[in-house]
DNA sequence: GTCTATGTTTGCGG
DNA sequence: TCCGCAAACATAGA
């Protein structure tokens, strides 16, 4: 669940505690399959000793760059988390990786599903080189929206969650989009007229600003939900307008939301303000 | 207790 | 190239 804004919401509250500036005394890895491309051993021996010296975001991807060339991506997945704790308190069983720092705090990475992945790399042009633009960037113009569009033939949903066209939207914010924009997510991108376009490229950064004010979206009360650090909640779900809100009345027209499967993605629609032609 | 769905990404086969 | 499907896992909710 963590796209854009939440990464962005996470990253922004890791840059108000004390942690850019500090070395890594120490790291401990208890689920050796969320390091990616080298045994934990290794990931430990070389983090150690690096100093963080900045949080960043690209796509939905946490960026740590370090000394030494380094930089640490993270990425979230579904249910990644990411605490901030004093050095001795109990460890939760999802915290599958500690880093601890030299002012005796640990940033601690939380994953019910153990679907996340951190990569300690000196290239990451590797990992986020095939990442699309960023839909809040200034690159995102309208033109250059139009420009990707033109000549591909794709159903517009899944195109839209591809990280390598556009970075950073997941299943809740296309769905929001989507409906703000009046464009069914079963349409194929060619077929989108340029009046749609604009409407999706506004929708797109719309939606994406409401999340990023609203510090995240966080959906019932689970444990593999969004929090940011501290385990601060999101407070971007009521300002969704159909995703999860099946048998509900669309706020613009009234008419039931429905639920449908695109791309084996739930899916949100009004029938009515996004008809299928 | 059992069954189904789940916000992401990758890799496979057609 | 594109699409559908399965898998990586654990949990919430029916």
């Amino acid at each position: 669940m963590p796209e854009m804004p939440e990464v962005q919401t996470l990253v922004d509250a890791l840059n108000r505690v004390d942690l850019v500036g500090r070395r890594i005394s120490g790291a401990a890895v208890y689920w050796p399959k969320t390091i990616a491309g080298m045994p934990p051993a290794v990931f430990s021996e070389r983090i150690t000793g690096c100093v963080l010296q900045a949080v960043t975001r690209r796509g939905k991807y946490l960026v740590f760059r370090l000394t030494r060339g380094l930089q640490l991506l993270l990425h979230l997945r579904m249910t990644g988390r990411l605490n901030w704790e004093r050095r001795g308190s109990a460890r939760s069983r999802h915290e599958h990786v500690i880093l601890q720092f030299d002012n005796d705090f640990d940033l601690r990475f939380h994953d019910t599903r153990k679907f996340g992945r951190m990569t300690l790399t000196a290239d990451p042009a590797a990992v986020l080189g095939k990442l699309g633009p960023e839909p809040l960037g200034e690159r995102f113009t309208l033109r250059h929206f139009q420009r990707m569009l033109a000549g591909r033939s794709r159903v517009v949903k899944p195109l839209l969650l591809d990280q390598t066209f556009i970075a950073g939207l997941g299943n809740i914010y296309v769905d929001e989009a989507l409906w703000q924009a009046g464009i069914h997510p079963r349409r194929i991108s060619d077929t989108l007229s340029d009046r749609e376009i604009a409407a999706l490229h506004q929708a797109i950064s719309r939606v994406l600003q409401k999340g990023l004010e609203n510090l995240g979206t966080t959906l019932g009360g689970g444990e593999g939900n969004f929090y940011s650090v501290a385990g601060r909640r999101g407070r971007n779900a009521d300002a969704l307008n159909v995703f999860r809100r099946t048998g509900r009345p669309c706020p613009r027209c009234k008419t039931t939301i429905e639920r449908l499967v695109v791309a084996q993605r739930a899916s949100h629609v009004c029938p009515v303000c996004q008809p299928l032609p």
